[in-house]
RNA sequence: GGGCGUAUAGCUCAGCCGGUUAGAGCGCAUCUCUGAUAAGGAUGAGGUCCCUGGUUCGAAUCCAGGUACGCCCA
């Protein structure tokens, strides 16, 4: 018996209510590290055999943020879920080390600024520099990755600039270049002339200035009728010079119009617009008729090589402005060079990489193009051949760096031709699962559905090496291994090859076809091409492997936030449908962003980052988990601020801590072992058996969400259950607990209280690694030598438990309670003073469910008994509605009226007849109808002497009369809470006994001889002593205006 | 410019199929309970359900067009 205070060893390592969980987790993750629990979970026998993960690789080109741990954490979850059920989840680690960040990073340290400043640098000393680069953050994500309580294996991680890694995607790349899907070809990108470099279109979007342009509307005469002409609109005339065809769309209807006295041709609803009087349409023209005509170009310095200058169609002709005629120059616009393929038109390009015209181009010869505008207008006024010249003010982007403006410039490169696989990737989308779902056929498979090849090479320095070497006659080879390589090498390059620039380069090998010298094409590849190749790379396969491979093969899931569709998701699948025809991944989900408390994207540039550690340091992982897990749906941009946590720590997680601190602090005082007891769920009481069920059903909802990679909903459940395990069960449950001796009902709360803790431990394990963790080794290994020594080794929850109404029963009593509580606080009665009486206004079912539970009622209301009133006739006002549910598809239009009829009914009768009938009727439109029971809603409320309220249908009376006895007992109770109060401040322990005296004299003494046993049993009072004078230095009690003096003592 | 997503109380979010008085938590005010609790309960203040139009007896919900923000693409 507790209240004795006999001292017993403790069970439980005891648990403070107050707990930093910063530090509980240091402490947790040293146990982790120390007993290899991670490694222990990998060695574990797979009774279901393999679960699939893979990492999409980092950049540790950076310290890692707050959008780092969103991801990082869905990564962990649901392989440790899987891992509790069963399958072993292998979780490689993979580090992203190449691509242009890096290189930027490393131009930014040394202060320089483009390729020609590279290149001075030296290419063997920047990419040292790049290296080291990436190994400078590597211990930020380490550490962070650990800390947050990501189990991955970064001891065995790949990294996609080892030798290993790159071997592999030559490999890859051979495959592809093997069945001709590798080729090198133009591609039209912004480049700035000036720093002689090609922008990505990130850093185009920062230079956008607002620039004015000549745009032109120049003359193109059709070769066999010349005196009828195209009429061309422009924006670039120094692009006329390049021009190879125009274009017209099949959606526009062309005129033949006569101004001024020559004959044009142009968009018919154009016209207008061009010319400010209506100007004389001749007749219309189709698209095709049209289509295929040849016409004099304006320019003939460069002679085609291919047949040119005709009229062809295209889609992307737009008759929003200009002539609906567009002149195309395959060199510098990538519509013109896609419209080019189309029709296997020849690219002009008499434009130098520091954008001057070349010496074909003999007036503006050296010039650069866009200086030379003026001159080219002014000359094609002279030849007749202008018609109109307007200033034009757009939009137009500039270089970041050295603010010239760019032109678009056709450049040759690597492309793979993943538009023959387009099929394929539709078919392989098809079997992946996406969350959200939307992204399926939305935004990934419209990306699929728009697929362009892959533009595949950079001409850059720190990334893969493009594995292709070309002779002088023009012959080449594509090198699939490091053993081809040597093979062929005119020199054995030695074994410790760095595969890098610029070692790679100085690589010679033999042309098979000619014997000449083959030297590397000097481009590395597109760093997305490296991390798609990871499920192959990571194992350095087909080298090695191969049976880890395979049995790794395609992923179960994988996750990242949904920038990555167009970027890894999409490199992934492509890779893979290129190799092997099938998807690499099964499951994948996609996260949103985080964004900052306005709503904003994170950036370093705004400077509204949440630094991850300020939020781990002060609030702790399982925080930071919880409240990314289960504050909104993972896959929407959510906002986030480091207060935001607090409410999660204090919500959740110090409810559950507080319910397990409570746990302990009585299991310790009883001795409680659960191994020495056995008592069936259903031999228990309602209460245990309600929150048992609730468990059960807990336990299929987060195994159901989880399987289905849905954390939030099933995190949202558990706080739920947490909450009424400790609101509810607890709250109502604690005087079980505190009881003195040992008999069945303690025991039953004690079992009860105790499978709980330890299944949210379980279910909680995946999701707050930590605290699931110390809860578990408390409560288990403590007591059960044969348990798995942590919780992330035990086997995940399965639910036993079927469906029963008692849920629907508690949740009844609950809202009994809430009514009269409600009722208690209209009355300004407090919850100490007993009252005599509480009645629940519901039928005979609401009655049946409540038998068993109404001592929950009383005791939580403090009334003396439990009584219904069924039949509520002459107690309440009754309103009646129209059920619109119902009523809505009855009467449709005639609803108003119908809603009128009833308003005018007298509720009383209408009740009456009601129940009396089952029907009654009403007048709509002069026509009878009846209306039956569930056609009305019926609402009553209020009964006098009583203070009641209603909801739902629901009502519950309290009754305000307080008797001299029942305010006498509430001073009894109030004289006990103070006393308790007395016992907390002087610091007594919770099963301390004590002797009281008590000093004085009156009412207030009174009551206390009159319920001193009362008294003595609440306060673990063995000795209460009446002395009748008042005493100084003792403790004063007052109540209501009378006070008397009190002293306590312990009993040692 | 195009595609996809998001918008509900001061804040963070629920709201299924169209239905009656739009909810929860936090925060604020007042009251209250408690020998586990940093907790719990009650009441109150707080809403242009982003805007406009449409469908419907009835729209936060469905449709169309817009606005703002985010991502991707051009």
């Amino acid at each position: 018996m507790n209240a004795t205070g006999k001292q017993k060893k403790q069970i439980y390592r005891k648990v403070s209510p107050r707990v930093s969980f910063p530090q509980l987790e240091t402490e947790i993750l040293a146990f982790w590290r120390d007993n290899e629990i991670f490694e222990k979970s990998l060695a574990r026998a797979a009774e279901k055999g393999e679960f699939v993960f893979y990492e999409g690789p980092p950049t540790a080109n950076g310290r890692p943020g707050s959008h780092h741990v969103l991801s990082r954490i869905f990564k962990d979850i649901f392989p440790r879920f899987r891992t509790m059920c069963g399958y072993h989840v292998p979780r490689k680690a993979g580090w992203d080390t190449h691509g242009l960040p890096v290189e930027l990073e490393v131009e930014r340290q040394l202060g320089i600024s483009g390729k020609r400043d590279i290149e001075q640098v030296g290419i063997a000393e920047f990419n040292r520099l790049c290296r080291e680069s990436i190994y400078r953050y590597l211990g930020d994500w380490e550490k962070l990755t650990e800390r947050i309580g990501f189990w991955i294996d970064t001891k065995d991680a790949y990294y996609t600039l080892s030798n290993d890694y790159i071997e592999s995607v030559w490999w890859i790349l051979k495959q592809i270049w093997d069945r001709g899907l590798l080729y090198y070809d133009y591609k039209v990108v912004p480049y700035c002339a000036r720093c002689g470099t090609t922008l990505s279109s990130h850093e185009v979007d920062q230079g956008y200035k607002t620039v004015e342009d000549p745009s032109v509307y120049v003359r193109f005469p059709l070769a066999d009728e010349p005196e009828l002409s195209l009429l061309v609109w422009t924006t670039t005339p120094w692009t006329l010079i390049s021009n190879v065809a125009v274009a017209i769309s099949p959606e526009i209807v062309y005129a033949e119009i006569e101004q001024d006295g020559r004959r044009l041709i142009m968009a018919r609803d154009l016209v207008a617009k061009l010319f400010e009087e209506e100007a004389g349409i001749v007749r219309e023209l189709s698209a095709a008729e049209l289509a295929g005509r040849s016409y004099v170009p304006p320019y003939g310095f460069v002679k085609p090589d291919k047949q040119a200058h005709y009229i062809v169609e295209a889609e992307f002709v737009s008759a929003e402005e200009g002539t609906g005629i567009v002149h195309i120059a395959p060199a510098f616009g990538a519509d013109d060079m896609l419209v080019a393929r189309a029709h296997d038109l020849p690219v002009v390009n008499p434009v130098d990489e520091e954008g001057r015209f070349d010496n074909r181009v003999e007036p503006w010869s050296g010039q650069f193009v866009r200086d030379a505008n003026e001159e080219i207008v002014l000359e094609l006024e002279r030849r007749g051949l202008l018609l109109a010249h307007v200033p034009y003010e757009h939009s137009y982007p500039h270089c970041w760096r050295c603010d010239t403006s760019l032109i678009y410039y056709a450049k040759a490169s690597w492309y793979i031709r993943t538009t023959a696989i387009k099929d394929q990737l539709l078919e392989a989308n098809e079997t992946v699962n996406w969350r959200p779902e939307h992204i399926k056929h939305g935004r990934f498979g419209n990306w699929l559905e728009n697929n362009v090849d892959w533009a595949l090479s950079r001409e850059r320095y720190w990334g893969t090496p493009l594995p292709v070497w070309s002779c002088p006659e023009g012959h080449r080879v594509c090198i699939g291994s490091i053993a081809e390589m040597r093979k062929m090498a005119v020199a054995d390059p030695g074994e410790d090859l760095d595969l890098h620039r610029p070692y790679i380069d100085a690589v010679k090998l033999k042309c098979h076809e000619c014997g000449k010298e083959m030297t590397r094409e000097p481009e590395v590849i597109d760093a997305w091409f490296d991390s798609g190749s990871m499920p192959v790379a990571q194992w350095h396969y087909p080298f090695e492997n191969e049976e880890l491979f395979k049995e790794r093969f395609p992923a179960d899931f994988i996750c990242e936030a949904i920038d990555q569709t167009r970027g890894w998701f999409y490199s992934l699948m492509a890779v893979s449908t290129l190799l092997f025809g099938t998807s690499s991944y099964r499951n994948v989900v996609c996260l949103g962003h985080i964004l900052d408390r306005e709503g904003q994207k994170m950036s370093k540039s705004r400077g509204n980052v949440v630094e991850p550690w300020r939020v781990l340091d002060s609030q702790g992982a399982d925080a930071f988990r919880w409240y990314l897990f289960t504050v909104s749906s993972p896959w929407y941009p959510r906002r986030f601020f480091p207060e935001a946590i607090e409410e999660v720590v204090r919500k959740f997680l110090l409810t559950l801590w507080n319910t397990y601190s409570f746990f302990v602090l009585y299991a310790n005082i009883d001795g409680f072992n659960p191994g020495e007891h056995e008592i069936p769920v259903p031999d228990r009481s309602l209460m245990d058996r309600w929150i048992i069920e609730s468990l059960g059903a807990l336990v299929s909802n987060v195994r159901d969400g989880l399987e289905s990679y849905d954390a939030t909903a099933s995190g949202r459940k558990i706080q739920e259950f947490v909450d009424d395990l400790s609101n509810w069960y607890v709250r109502r449950s604690r005087r079980r607990f505190w009881k003195s001796g040992e008999n069945t009902d303690k025991i039953s709360a004690y079992l009860t209280l105790y499978e709980c803790l330890v299944t949210v431990a379980k279910l909680l394990a995946p999701y707050t690694p930590f605290i699931a963790e110390e809860i578990y080794r408390n409560l288990v290994t403590s007591v059960d030598e044969s348990a798995p020594e942590s919780v992330h080794l035990c086997r995940f929850p399965e639910s036993g438990i079927s469906a029963s109404v008692l849920a629907e029963r508690m949740q009844l009593v609950r809202r009994i309670v809430n009514l009269g509580r409600a009722a208690r606080n209209r009355a300004a009665v407090k919850t100490r003073q007993p009252l005599p009486e509480a009645v629940v206004i519901a039928g005979e079912p609401e009655r049946e469910a409540l038998v068993g539970l109404e001592h929950l009622i009383t005791d939580e209301l403090n009334v003396k008994k439990l009584s219904y009133a069924a039949d509520s006739s002459g107690f309440f006002t009754v309103l009646i509605k129209p059920n619109l549910q119902k009523l809505g598809p009855r009467f449709g239009s005639r609803r108003p009226q119908a809603d009128a009829a009833i308003a005018a009914l007298d509720p009383e009768r209408a009740l009456k007849l009601m129940q009396e009938r089952g029907g009654i009727g009403i007048t709509v439109e002069g026509k009878e109808e009846l209306l039956s029971a569930g056609e009305l809603l019926i609402e009553k409320v209020s009964r006098p002497g009583f203070v009641t309220e209603e909801s739902g249908g629901l009502a519950v009376g309290v009754s305000t009369l307080v008797t001299d006895e029942l305010m006498r007992e509430g001073l009894a109770r109030e004289l006990v809470h103070k006393v308790q109060n007395l016992r907390k401040e002087a610091g007594l322990e919770i099963e301390d006994n004590i002797t009281a005296t008590i000093y004085g004299e009156g009412q207030l003494v009174e009551v206390a001889r009159q319920f001193a046993e009362f008294f003595k049993g609440e306060t673990l009072c063995r000795n209460l002593d009446f002395e009748k004078e008042s005493r100084q230095d003792a403790a004063t009690i007052t109540v209501d205006g009378d006070s008397f003096q009190i002293t306590i003592a312990r009993i040692s």
